[in-house]
DNA sequence: AAGGATGATTCTAC
DNA sequence: GTAGAATCATCCTT
């Protein structure tokens, strides 16, 4: 992400005065004092507010007359981009409500601030959504910042100026009178001129907010993949539930706390694989023998210690709900699986218990064959090109009525 | 750098 | 609302 400064750059902080009174702060340089990342702007050199004030203190040598006729007058003429359309008060007041708004101006806003277009990420935040959060509202406070010191120096500038025509005027009232309504005059002039300047400050400062906030919405696609750990559990369930890999709800949310996601990127992931397992299982068919020999081996061990303690509820070391997947060996699925059609004597996750056996079989039996022999082949998709039995959800993911209970025993 | 893998998004159909 | 399909954008391996 850029540096708030340099979204603001193009502007030069709102107010690009051409012909000599340039934008900027004086020590108001757009970069954040502190930010490593800060970068000249390109373009124009950098110019501040000491510049503005000095430019308009020359005029201080100059007649009024003059400086009404130069410098002063110039001013508006040479902001870039003020728009015209719009009668001042409402554009300004448009622009003070999209500053309140986005948090710019007014209190600061802490936590649920204007930074909705990062907390609302449609479709899942990503596993870093509050580190992006907490980087736009850094963001965001950078761009506050600068916008907070340009308005007090252009005010104070505004300030310094008035009074020093108003000094003038004085000193030409000892040659000719001025009247109140002359003053009023040149004071309002010299507003104006200062509320365009500020008005354009205020418009960049909007730009540059929406131009962070588009940033923050691009970086929605921005992804990572997913741990090591999240891939092997969504994996691991959806080959042990090959016949119909749709996870309940409550299936879902268990992968997600195993895997360290979020559910959407579950449904996600499992709206993928079974795309591209459908479009390409011959490319698949390595990946679903790895798993299926993992929940083999993981059956075994299980069947063994279970033979062995004579006992389903005996727990062996590696499910003793400890569902690290330390080794290739561990897998909490797996375990699920067969511990589910261990302690289920009738019923339950049938079809699931189908698949592990299927793998248990396999691999106990005639492992041999499994490589380059599909194990999970068309036979699990019908001519249409959809999964078998796609009715049965619950019944694949609820063993013994506890459905998509991933880890159901496994977490205990 | 190229190309495949992969997570996310969008559109459509149901 | 969900799933399938297409697509995008990024990551990762070569």
């Amino acid at each position: 992400m850029e540096d708030p400064s340099r979204l603001m750059a193009p502007h030069g902080a709102g107010v690009a005065l051409q012909g000599g009174l340039p934008p900027g702060g004086p020590a108001a340089p757009t970069a954040t004092p502190g930010d490593p990342s800060a970068v000249p702007p390109p373009g124009p050199p950098p110019h501040d507010t000491g510049d503005v004030l000095q430019q308009i203190m020359a005029i201080t040598d100059q007649s009024l007359d003059e400086a009404q006729a130069s410098s002063l007058n110039a001013l508006p003429l040479n902001i870039r981009g003020i728009q015209e359309e719009d009668p001042p008060d409402a554009q300004l007041m448009r622009l003070d409500n999209m500053l309140l708004a986005e948090g710019v101006s007014g209190p600061e806003k802490r936590g649920r601030g204007a930074p909705m277009a990062v907390a609302a990420t449609p479709g899942g935040c990503p596993n870093d959504n509050s580190i992006e959060h907490s980087d736009y509202r850094a963001k965001l406070s950078q761009i506050r910042q600068i916008y907070h010191s340009e308005l007090e120096k252009y005010e104070q500038a505004c300030s310094e100026f008035t009074t020093h025509v108003m000094n003038l005027l004085r000193e030409q009232s000892r040659t000719r009178p001025i009247s109140p309504k002359e003053i009023e005059r040149m004071v309002n002039i010299i507003h104006g001129k200062f509320s365009t300047i500020q008005m354009q400050l205020k418009q960049s400062t909007c730009e540059a907010v929406m131009i962070l906030r588009s940033r923050f919405l691009d970086a929605r696609r921005k992804r990572r993949n997913f741990s090591k750990q999240a891939t092997e559990v969504l994996n691991e369930y959806f080959y042990s539930h090959l016949s119909n890999p749709y996870p309940s709800e409550e299936a879902k949310e268990e992968l997600a706390k195993k895997g360290g996601i979020t559910v959407s990127q579950v449904s996600n992931w499992f709206g993928n694989k079974r795309i591209r397992y459908k479009k390409n299982m011959g490319k698949f068919q390595e990946e679903a023998n790895i798993y299926a020999a993992k929940t083999a081996v993981d059956a075994t061990n299980v069947v063994a210690q279970g033979n062995r303690a004579n006992s389903p509820s005996t727990p062996n070391s590696a499910s003793s709900g400890s569902f690290k997947m330390t080794n290739s060996g561990d897998s909490f699925i797996n375990l699920q699986s067969l511990t589910s059609y261990q302690s289920s004597p009738v019923g339950g996750n049938v079809q699931s218990q189908m698949d592990s056996l299927h793998h248990v079989i396999h691999q106990t039996g005639r492992y041999d064959t499994i490589v380059g022999n599909p194990l999970y082949t068309t036979q699990r998709i019908d001519a249409n090109g959809s999964w078998q039995d796609p009715t049965t959800p619950s019944s694949i993911t609820s063993p013994a009525g506890d459905p998509g209970s991933v880890n159901s025993d496994a977490s205990n």
